[in-house]
DNA sequence: ATGGTGGATATTCCA
């Protein structure tokens, strides 16, 4: 079972980079970023007709979040719960039958919370916060459950290839760090850390000076794996050829295989 | 050096 995750910043503008890279990778299940979206103007038939089912969770111009997966959807979630106010389009969970049981996947887009200081950092924390409450409550039914997504969180100073660059940034500072840390301490394992202790593996390269051709990157796109997920990693890969396509996202896809 | 790039949308916001 291979599942992997993806900002693809704009589903419209990317729809030909993104069936190049489905058909190349075969996932079984991807998760979505920054589709950009309302659900009625995601491309599903481009997937549809790859054999694959899916969902969405859209929004006018901003964020949203999508599932595509061969397995059909037992059920379908859309929103993190905790807000009843918040209408940003960042959550949606997929249920799905596997021999042993059921494998939940959600395709979570964190808020970028620049700049800091404001209250778009303030809704960055208070939506960690929210993620961590949530997970907490998932992990009690012991099930597979797979968190893919674009975390906007550089957890350490080997996840960018210049740190300094990064002080002051939402996606850099102690409390944002220490609110992943806090959610991978309910029992969660960042699923490339579980493989390998190298730096220089990075997810995003700004479209800005020539970051890419700096390999000027940073990892901020993880996958996260419950205990009963974790059981049945077989390995974890970042596809970072796709960032030297022609009209690239900024972001790459991160997968994951599991024995299930 | 206060720029640089890109998507969606509307003549600016967000990243």
């Amino acid at each position: 079972m291979k599942i992997a995750t993806w900002n693809i910043n704009g589903i419209r503008a990317r729809i030909e980079t993104a069936v190049a890279w489905v058909r190349e990778a075969q996932p079984d299940i991807v998760c979505l970023q920054e589709i950009k979206t309302v659900d009625e103007g995601f491309p599903a038939v481009a997937f549809e007709d790859l054999g694959y089912n899916v969902a969405t969770h859209g929004q006018k111009g901003f964020n949203g979040v999508a599932l595509l997966s061969k397995l059909p959807f037992d059920e379908v979630n859309r929103g993190l719960p905790g807000d009843d106010g918040d209408e940003q389009s960042r959550f949606i969970e997929g249920v799905f039958s596997v021999p042993s049981g059921a494998l939940r996947v959600v395709s979570l887009y964190l808020p970028n919370g620049n700049p800091i200081g404001t209250e778009k950092f303030a809704y960055k924390l208070a939506w960690m916060e929210r993620l961590r409450t949530w997970a907490a409550a998932r992990l009690l039914i012991e099930e597979p459950l797979v968190l893919g997504g674009d975390y906007n969180v550089i957890l350490e100073p080997r996840d960018a290839k210049d740190p300094s660059l990064w002080t002051g940034d939402a996606l850099f500072q102690p409390e944002s760090r220490q609110a992943l840390r806090a959610i991978e301490a309910l029992g969660f394992t960042d699923a490339l850390r579980a493989t390998t202790d190298a730096g220089g593996l990075y997810t995003f390269w700004d479209y800005q000076a020539g970051a890419w051709q700096k390999d000027n990157g940073i990892r901020i796109d993880h996958v996260l794996l419950s205990p009963r997920a974790t059981d049945h990693l077989v390995s974890v890969g970042i596809d970072k050829h796709v960032r030297a396509w022609e009209k690239p996202s900024d972001h790459v896809p991160v997968f994951v295989e599991l024995s299930l």
